[in-house]
DNA sequence: AAGTTTCTACGAAAAAATTCGTAGATGCAA
DNA sequence: TTGCATCTACGAATTTTTTCGTAGAAACTT
């Protein structure tokens, strides 16, 4: 069976997991609740941060192992946890799923509509315009004469 | 208060009335109903479509209503439904919160990703050049001479 | 050793999201 | 007119997700 979608509370715990690598629940349990922790961009409101008990997060981590998201290494008394899937390889698949969901299936829309939100640096422009490139190269057809298809962007 | 961000239910009826123009309860239902209809991707299962009680969708609807998602309009006895907001603003906002959500708030991250997962055909990565060109006119400083750096969309 | 802290396991409450049954009103067909 | 179909409203059952309290074991402190 694949693995399931991870929820929203989930994949916080995948991101720290992915970010610190092999954890105990205590770890990630303070990192949830440390203010000065990743922005949080959006989640809570402006008021109480919302302090998440220890159990709550130790619940959790015992789910996600019982769904296969995460294995999990006893170390004396106390469980070291790590993320079954990469980060790369997740995010691939919830992209997937958010373009189908969101973007009625069209990744050059939603790539349309990052782009033009968001403030791309040049040299994350540069970087696209590397990739596409390469995807261009991929794309064309054996050149018949030695001529480059595609000249990469200079 | 803005817009709560609609559930995955209510992003599905949301779609449909982005692509249908206002409607009824019935006919979104029906679509949603509707074997042949959008790839539906990734959300069912291989087993039983599912079918979907018109009072479910009446439900949500009504629901969608009280939050704000959608306006209504009576026609005789029935009610005609109406996205609140645009496509554009929606698939906006949650675009915004996947990235943080999924991608540590990296746009780029994901727009790599995305490029490099889906099959980009050359007219969709040309448009994607296109923006580029017209995102690095911008980040460029402003012209010495009369060229207009941006011209703004009409 | 006795008391405190820190784990895990487990059950279950609370909250959120989804689904549906029933009732009453209105429209339509026979 | 009578009966059937269709709509809304509403309450509530279900399912999923999140949160936490309690209990028992192990480790640590004094």
């Amino acid at each position: 069976m694949a693995i399931s979608k991870p929820t929203e509370s989930e994949l916080e715990i995948l991101q720290l997991l992915w970010e610190m690598g092999p954890s105990t629940v205590r770890s990630i349990n303070d990192r949830l609740n440390d203010p000065q922790n990743l922005p949080r961009v959006g989640r809570r409101n402006t008021s109480e941060p919302r302090e998440v008990g220890y159990t709550t997060t130790l619940k959790l981590m015992q789910i996600m192992f019982e769904k296969g998201l995460v294995s999990r290494q006893e170390d004396g008394r106390t469980h070291i946890y790590t993320a079954v899937t990469s980060e790369q390889d997740t995010q691939s698949a919830l992209l997937q799923q958010f373009v189908d969901s969101a973007f009625r299936g069209s990744a050059m829309k939603m790539v349309l509509q990052a782009l033009g939100n968001h403030d791309a640096s040049p040299s994350e422009l540069d970087e696209i315009k590397l990739l596409i490139a390469q995807l261009e190269q991929e794309q064309a057809p054996p050149a018949p004469d030695g001529t480059a298809p595609n000249p990469p962007i200079p």
